[in-house]
RNA sequence: GCCGGCAUGGCGGAAUGGUAGACGCACCGGACUUAAAAUCCGUUGGGACCUAGUCCUGUGGGGGUUCGAGUCCCCCUGCCGGUACCA
């Protein structure tokens, strides 16, 4: 087409050709040890991405920030001799899928493999080094047998509370083996979400809405499975010690599992023979407590209630039933009803009442709280909105400090034996106290709760399970995988009841059991992947045992924030499980964690299609090329900042490509490139290997450092470099190419390939798998060296000297100088100060 | 409120405690061209003056440490992300 653009250079012909021979030749699989040709000499590398989730909408320019990153590294560790681990994948289950299954009348089968069929295209076209052959995905039958396998594990093990850790079923001494199973089922409340027709997670529900669509999630009770998550929140929280992982998540994760300290302390209530339990964070407080709280649900409330206060009690259960968790939270003001009820405070005998609010939740602790209206926040709003009494029993140290509703530490008072003691010592006391009598213990508790494990819908792995007389059982490994019926009408019922109901003849299992009908979250699949990588076609083991000796753990994996609390919390707890048993030989799975930054539009803003500044990777590979677009994206900024698109940046780096091409081709008149007539094969000059030098050893710290974006400059200051050169030199250009073959693979490895058509000293084979260039130390040294000359700390003065240089002889060198004089005229000189090589300062008043 | 992060030219950003602004974008000037595009070369933080130069000033604000601070310490402000009645 004669309106199209010239191109600066035909990155269209040259990156489907690489691209092809790539694939064809297998340049980029990666062997396993015990394969032909490993060789176990080399260090290994595990670079992971967060695999994608195959939307309909392809991908964004946000999966190739991440994917360039760890292609970057992946490429760069190659070439320095490592064995290097990088796959991708597909986490195709979910609920996505679904409800664009049902929107259009097709089977989710089919989008599934329309979308993953789409995403290869377009990330092949990036020039990713993937060993495609290692390619898993959740919804193959060959993965999800592991997925249910591992459920088995779950289901078949249990934790010590002597060791801390899973153990098998078998060695569970008790009675009921199914009260402690790692998956479990029980009778919860649970988010149900009516539009979505499913329960979700806690983590799935953002500010009382599904985090998938936004729809409303109500509360209610319901039968699910669960997994014991919390008997490894302790692990899960110390165990982020040993992992390099940005602070911010592991901050995110240990507040989300939110550990305290403090105990548990159990009320009397007169006249009545139950007890009622509290968790405190300060049970130094507890001569404080005027008043308790019982959640509204609390299986106490009924048996306590006064007959005189009933029915305002059952009023206000019901109140606050209908209430989501939201709704709870912005109430303005704190709401409660008093049962007629009067609990016993074990240190006094003191008579206090027994209210029930909505501030206290059924979820958290033991749904009880003593309430200290004196020394917490919320209890003392409640008592002035009450009028409850407000007793202190902590002093501030501050004498200023009001003691009414002050939270921090101080001293003891008012408080019997405690009195005088310290916050931190009266809590000791006071623990140790409550233990002698029985009346209570130290306590560790969490917010994390025990995951649900269920989802009412068709696209996602069955459960290995099946249901008989009541009760359930696992199938037998023989059985595996359960595959899903192949149903036409996978539409959610509506109702609890899940759609897998509707396949009568697969639920018969027998004529005495029916299969479980719910199937795994999404998370399922992921929790394990990176796993299967390491040994994706094994059909005996979930993964080899000598593979994942020598892969794991993941040297690197990067992936976006979202996965915060989700993804990368729930995979190392199935990490943690399966280490337990034996099948792992590491604690953790991911070593180092990096996020990429979101990429906002060119106007600032989150890209979104309402707002109309989505940029389409597609676009950019058709009009720049992939080189363009992988460069600009590591160009932009730090790897974990948040940045905005430039199409004119883009272009920038386009440029940059075009001039270190044309370093090597010239254009006749006919528009064919041919190989330069200033190429020779000369010895570069001192200046030009000095900046080859420098950019060896930059790009090369930058790569390991992830400092993408200062490696690319340091490349343009060596094309800028060679670009004014009359005669340019083969060696050094071709050395120029190794470095930037990781960030720009196909038009390195093109102009490297014509290089040596004509210069063929130079190594033969593919870029990708020649060897990292080194630098060498002394062409980085210059023979002369420009000093700056301060007067005070402010630059007078630059003299150039020879390297080396002493400062015995710079420092009269530099006080000689005339504009040195200028500025100390009138001055006396009280110091020198001298580094040799840099500065000379000279100190005067 | 709490937790985490960030703050440098017109813009994206760069700077082991040692010449602030590398590199790119944008802008401006020049070369090439009939012309334009492309390309190549060059200028560009702000200000002042006696304008081949010299000086002042400058990394959100205020203090401090140091011969020397964008960088280290303390306080404050603003923005972004997460989380929120968690007892």
């Amino acid at each position: 087409m004669s309106s199209e653009k010239r191109k600066q250079y035909p990155f269209d012909e040259i990156e489907p050709r690489w691209q092809a021979r790539w694939e064809n030749e297998k340049t980029f699989r990666t062997l396993n040890p015990g394969e032909a040709g490993f060789d176990a000499s080399r260090p290994k590398f595990y670079a992971l991405d967060m695999f994608p989730y195959p939307s309909g909408d392809g991908l964004h320019v946000g999966h190739p920030e991440g994917y360039t990153a760890t292609d970057i590294i992946s490429r760069f560790k190659r070439k320095a001799g490592f064995n290097v681990l990088h796959p991708m994948g597909w986490d195709a289950f979910g609920l996505p899928a679904e409800q664009y299954a049902i929107k259009t009348g097709q089977h989710p089968r089919t989008t599934t493999e329309r979308n993953i069929k789409n995403f290869t295209e377009q990330l092949k076209r990036l020039g990713f080094c993937y060993d495609w052959d290692r390619e898993v995905n959740t919804t193959d039958p060959g993965y999800f047998k592991w997925t249910q396998w591992i459920f088995l594990q779950l289901y078949n093990s249990w934790v010590n509370p002597a060791t801390g850790k899973a153990q098998p079923i078998s060695t569970y001494p008790g009675a009921d083996a199914d009260s402690v199973r790692l998956a479990y089922v029980a009778d919860a409340t649970v988010n149900w979400c009516p539009e979505l027709g499913t329960v979700l997670a806690n983590e799935e529900v953002v500010d009382g809405k599904s985090e998938v669509g936004g729809f409303p999630v109500e509360r209610r009770p319901m039968r699910q499975w669960m997994l014991r998550i919390t008997d490894y929140a302790e692990r899960l929280i110390s165990e982020l010690d040993g992992v390099n992982w940005p602070e911010g998540i592991k901050a995110l994760q240990r507040n989300w599992i939110g550990r305290s300290e403090g105990a548990e302390v159990s009320f009397a209530i007169a006249g009545a023979a139950e007890k009622i339990t509290v968790f405190t964070t300060r049970p130094d407080t507890l001569f404080g407590a005027t008043y308790m709280v019982l959640a509204p649900e609390h299986p106490l409330v009924a048996g306590i209630t006064s007959a005189e206060q009933r029915a305002a009690v059952e009023a206000y259960q019901k109140e606050s039933a209908a209430k989501s968790d939201l709704d709870r939270g912005v109430a303005k003001t704190k709401s409660g009803v008093f049962t007629g009820a009067h609990a016993v405070n074990p240190v006094n005998d003191a008579k206090i009442p027994v209210w029930i609010a909505d501030y206290v939740m059924m979820g958290y602790g033991t749904g009880a709280i003593m309430a200290v209206p004196a020394h917490d926040e919320r209890d003392f709003e409640f008592a002035k909105q009450f009028d409850l009494p407000i007793l202190q029993v902590v002093q501030p140290s501050s004498a200023d400090t009001d003691w009414q509703g002050f939270c921090g530490d101080g001293t003891a008072v008012h408080s019997g034996f405690l009195d005088g003691l310290p916050t931190a010592e009266a809590k000791k006391k006071i623990a140790a106290w409550l233990e002698e009598k029985g009346l209570g213990a130290r306590r560790v508790n969490f917010k994390l709760r025990d995951w649900l494990f269920a989802r009412q819908r068709y696209w996602g792995e069955p459960f290995p399970i099946v249901w008989e007389n009541g009760k359930h059982r696992a199938l037998p490994e023989s059985e595996l995988p359960v595959l899903p019926p192949d149903l036409a009408d996978f539409k959610p019922t509506g109702t609890p009841e899940p759609p897998l109901a509707k396949a009568v003849d697969w639920v018969r299992y027998s004529d005495t059991a029916t299969r479980e009908l719910n199937t795994m979250p999404q998370w399922a699949g992921s929790c394990w992947y990176y796993l299967r990588y390491c040994d994706p076609k094994n059909a005996a083991r979930f993964v080899g045992t000598e593979a994942e000796q020598y892969w794991m753990n993941v040297d690197l994996y990067v992936g976006g924030t979202e996965h915060a609390v989700l993804h990368l919390l729930y995979a190392r707890f199935w990490h943690k499980v399966l280490f337990d048993l034996g099948h792992l030989t590491t604690g953790e799975p991911f070593q180092r964690l990096v996020n990429q930054g979101l990429i906002l539009g060119e106007d600032g803003q989150k890209m979104s299609k309402s707002r109309g500044n989505v940029i389409n990777p597609d676009a950019i590979v058709g009009e720049y090329g992939a080189d363009s677009l992988r460069l600009f994206e590591m160009f932009m900024g730090p790897l974990e900042q948040v940045k905005p698109w430039s199409t004119k940046g883009v272009e920038g780096v386009h440029r940059f490509l075009a001039r270190a091409w044309r370093l090597f081709m010239v254009e006749d008149q006919e528009g064919a490139w041919t190989l330069s007539p200033q190429l020779a094969d000369v010895p570069p000059q001192k200046k030009q290997l000095k900046v080859l030098h420098e950019t060896i050893k930059k790009v090369g710290e930058d790569c390991e450092a992830l400092s993408f974006n200062t490696a690319i400059a340091q490349m343009m200051v060596c094309v800028n470099e060679f670009t004014g050169a009359e005669v340019r030199p083969v060696s050094a250009l071709a050395t120029f190419l190794h470095l930037l073959n990781p960030y720009a693979p196909h038009v390195s490895e093109e102009l490297y390939e014509r290089l040596r058509a004509k210069f063929p000293q130079l190594p033969e084979g593919l870029l990708s798998e020649l060897p990292w260039p080194e630098f060498d130390a002394k062409n980085l040294v210059d023979d002369e060296v420009e000093i700056v000359i301060q007067v005070n700390g402010k630059v007078r003065d630059k003299v150039t000297v020879p390297n080396g240089t002493a400062a015995a002889t710079l420092e009269p060198m530099a006080l000689d100088r005339e504009k040195v004089k200028e500025h100390i005229a009138g001055l006396t000189v009280r110091k020198v100060i001298t580094v040799p090589g840099r500065l000379v300062n000279i100190v005067a008043n």
